[in-house]
DNA sequence: AAGAGACCCTGGATGC
DNA sequence: TGCATCCAGGGTCTCT
């Protein structure tokens, strides 16, 4: 499931795979639902001729400017990936949209799941701009993080994943960093101490920086553009580590379900809002 | 503001 | 062995 780290990584592999500078010389949609916006044949007319002049992300978003004053987006929802590969080379199951670059070679978007979704927008504010902000921004300050979190009654676990309070944390980013801040996930944003809000917003970071710097996390699907695994799971403290022992103070890890989401916390390093006085 | 549930999907796991 | 059913999971939407 690509978050933050992942979709990063993905957009330097790019960046690195020379996309930048290539037009867009066709486009073929397999998976009609994928073309979020406009519909398929405006879609692919309008990126025709264009040329990708730099590729960047916002929160968990693939960005692509334009030469025409315009920006693909697209999100890997949970299974998406991205390949840059020659024209001619052997298609891979669950292709769903593929880009025909000027150089003879393709990136292609491959979605299991098909949750995936590509979006070619004039004002790429109409989607990006509901987003939260960018938790490794310089410009990302613990006081505000913490005055923020004092606005809001819900639980940590939800409030981490609602893209509009803070972009780019999905599941596996957000129980490393509760668990780091030593926070159960039930607690309420409200209740948070100074104290907890900075440690929380130390631990976001943190983990986001070892994990970009692991290249990401593969769980399941996630692959770079070159195809390989993150590095990141190896370093994982809870999650999907259910049953084994807690790496700061040995009780056994446990699962449970917060916000419809399967999340992991050490019970002894995460106390429960109920159990605390 | 916030919580619950539906929906979109498929492959792997589980149940019978 | 073969079939049916359940589940995960990000984001969006509706309803309360």
């Amino acid at each position: 499931m690509p978050e933050l780290p992942e979709v990063e990584t993905i957009a330097g592999d790019l960046r690195r795979a020379g996309l930048p500078d290539q037009t867009i010389t066709g486009v073929h949609v397999l998976w009609e639902r994928t073309v979020a916006t406009p519909d398929v044949a405006t879609f692919r007319e309008r990126l025709v001729e264009q040329t990708v002049e730099t590729v960047s992300r916002r929160g968990k978003f693939l960005r692509f400017d334009l030469s025409r004053d315009e920006t693909l987006l697209i999100h890997l929802r949970m299974t998406g990936r991205l390949y840059i590969v020659p024209s001619g080379d052997e298609v891979l199951p669950h292709l769903r949209v593929s880009f025909e670059l000027g150089d003879g070679r393709q990136l292609r978007f491959h979605d299991m799941r098909k949750f995936g979704r590509v979006y070619l927008l004039r004002d790429p504010q109409a989607v990006l701009g509901k987003l939260g902000p960018e938790p490794l921004d310089e410009g990302f300050s613990a006081s505000d993080f913490a005055a923020r979190l004092r606005l809001r009654r819900m639980m940590l676990k939800p409030l981490l994943l609602d893209q509009r309070f803070i972009a780019g944390i999905g599941n596996i980013y957000a129980d490393e960093a509760l668990f780091l801040a030593g926070l159960h996930p039930c607690r309420r944003a409200q209740t948070l101490s100074a104290t907890e809000a900075e440690a929380l917003h130390e631990a976001v970071r943190h983990v986001l920086v070892a994990a970009l710097r692991d290249r990401g996390t593969t769980i399941d699907d996630y692959r770079t553009v070159t195809g390989q695994p993150g590095q990141h799971q190896e370093s994982l403290l809870v999650f999907r580590r259910d049953g084994e022992p807690c790496p700061r103070c040995g009780h056994s890890i446990e699962r449970l379900k917060v916000g419809g989401r399967g999340t992991h916390i050490c019970p002894r390093c995460q106390p429960s809002p109920t159990a605390q006085t």
